[in-house]
DNA sequence: GTTCCTGCAAAAGCTTTGCAGAAGA
DNA sequence: TCTTCTGCAAAGCTTTTGCAGGAAC
């Protein structure tokens, strides 16, 4: 997606485009890794040394606001963002680390979903080992 | 369950029955309302004005280590714990708070799951509005 | 020209660490 | 007696707050 774009589509949600707030949602869009704030920061100060961390988590905090980025809480040390705001899960390698996808079956999930409660958003979060890891340590 | 039975419960996994680890995980037991480490030093200190906020913490780790107790992430300000290790979800009221258990299908748990990975844990969070909150507010 | 945003510094809040004394086996 | 645990104080880390200068419209 181009500048232009993002700079669109954060408008349409009364949301001034700033500089600072593409570039964080950019980076989201462009790196599906789930990244926590201090990544975010960590990568975005390279390109510009005034950038500042209480702007990551303005920026963020917005863009949660606005449902475009979604907030992930599997990890009790740091929150991580997901600018896919689709249903899916989650899977945390207790190996590698890594955050992966997960599609999951929208009957399923629905299926799921607790009588007489009104649901706003539901999370499924796995944790283990991912196939790579699961084969190197013989499972 | 007696102090006794569960103190034979934590020998028998080769932990020390100690006053603090039989105390924070007698609340637990008997508190399903999933409470902060914070909340469980509160409710301690009246017992015993010399508990420290250290002790809880270490034995919450050493019961969460034990797979007594389950640490519950849904909640981005503090963590919560819950004594009941059985597959289960959650759901968070926005309105008042409070965190429910949530029975879930067993079958369809397991029919989440992701082929190749190795899960070891899996959790289902849900928030919005409990059926009290959500009639209050006209759904 | 107004309004809203950025970014520095400082604070806040939960959790962890270091260590001396105490308790458990 | 020896190991392990407790609890105080201090530190660590992520995140939030206050506020003056700056950018967006």
């Amino acid at each position: 997606m181009q500048y232009q774009e993002i700079a669109k589509m954060l408008s349409s949600r009364g949301i001034r485009p700033t500089q600072q707030r593409l570039a964080v949602y950019d980076y989201l869009l462009q790196h599906r890794t789930h990244p926590s704030a201090d990544t975010i920061y960590g990568a975005l100060i390279e390109q510009n040394p005034t950038f500042s961390r209480t702007t990551v988590y303005n920026s963020l905090h917005t863009l949660v606001q606005a449902a475009l980025v979604k907030e992930l809480t599997m990890d009790t040390e740091e929150r991580h963002y997901d600018a896919d705001i689709r249903p899916h899960g989650h899977f945390h390698c207790r190996q590698c680390g890594e955050i992966a996808d997960i599609r999951l079956d929208g009957d399923l999930l629905q299926a799921l979903r607790p009588a007489g409660y009104t649901v706003q958003e539901q999370e499924v979060y796995f944790s283990g080992l991912c196939p790579a890891c699961g084969e190197a340590t013989g499972k």
